[in-house]
DNA sequence: AGAGCTTATGCATATTTATGCAACTTTTTG
DNA sequence: CAAAAAGTTGCATAAATATGCATAAGCTCT
């Protein structure tokens, strides 16, 4: 599905530097996506991807202010990764945008989900048990990630 | 000279959408610069002029996240103290500075750490697990602290 | 001024990225 | 349910960008 692998495309290149299309299309490969080089031409461009110049060569870079488009539409743009540790959950987002997804979360009056803190482009959240820890990830990205119903 | 062109490309992208280094090298013609395109690669790359996508084609424009590099040194002095409970680090900042020295931590983009939250005077930073967190605090004050290049 | 060194540039080309087109899939409409 | 419309993708290739190498332009020191 192509809005997964955008969210994944999102997800490598904020964790990892990226330096071409074609690095890109191998990390997407280990992660069970497949697809050529012009699917990612078109992916990056569609989600506003910046290459910027660095040190050694280049890099991709989620662009923060520039394309109002891409901020606009859903909470689903603005996430780039979702992840967690044993005792909470982290949400990572476009700059400044945190706290605008914790609202979302807010107002989804999840029992499992005791509170939410919100930086600048992360997002805290904070499970009624670290067993809920899977459960609420996945009610995250049903809700936020895919669109909702 | 080279300065002299350089400035006047940091000029012209910021003044019009200049879509690729051939559309640029024509503009250079018309202020007298005379240049290949290679040499524009070159200065795009040594200028950190980032390539963006927007809703016609490409544009490139003067990189707006390459402050944190440049205010990393600075950092150093801003922190006062790295500490750590069973779940996250705490970093202790000068008023006013957590969320500087965040958005360095999340520049170093360590997989170690998963999140950064800034409040005013103090930052969370959230390991990937809290067995990483001595780890992640080493890595802090190794880059933080001492203020490696 | 000239030898030796560093830097800048052009040329040719390799590498990387974008895109027209056709095949295929999904969604919408009648 | 069929037909049409819209969307997605791969392929081949065009377009754009980066780079190795050789040369030229500065610079420094004696």
């Amino acid at each position: 599905m192509k809005s997964q692998r955008q969210f994944t495309i999102k997800e490598l290149i904020s964790a990892k530097a990226i330096g071409s299309q074609d690095e890109l299309r191998l990390e997407l490969k280990k992660k069970g996506f497949k697809v050529t080089q012009a699917t990612l031409s078109r992916d990056l461009q569609e989600l506003g991807v910046a290459r910027l110049p660095s040190d050694d060569g280049f890099r991709y870079a989620l662009q923060p202010g520039t394309s109002a488009s891409i901020l606009r539409p859903a909470v689903t743009t603005e996430i780039i990764t979702i992840t967690a540790n044993e005792s909470m959950i982290v949400v990572r987002t476009l700059p400044g945008c945190a706290n605008v997804v914790g609202e979302v979360v807010d107002t989804l009056r999840n029992p499992d989900i005791i509170g939410t803190v919100a930086g600048d482009n992360t997002l805290l959240i904070i499970p009624s048990s670290v067993k809920k820890t899977k459960k609420v990830i996945e009610f995250l990205k049903d809700n936020l990630v895919k669109g909702k119903p």
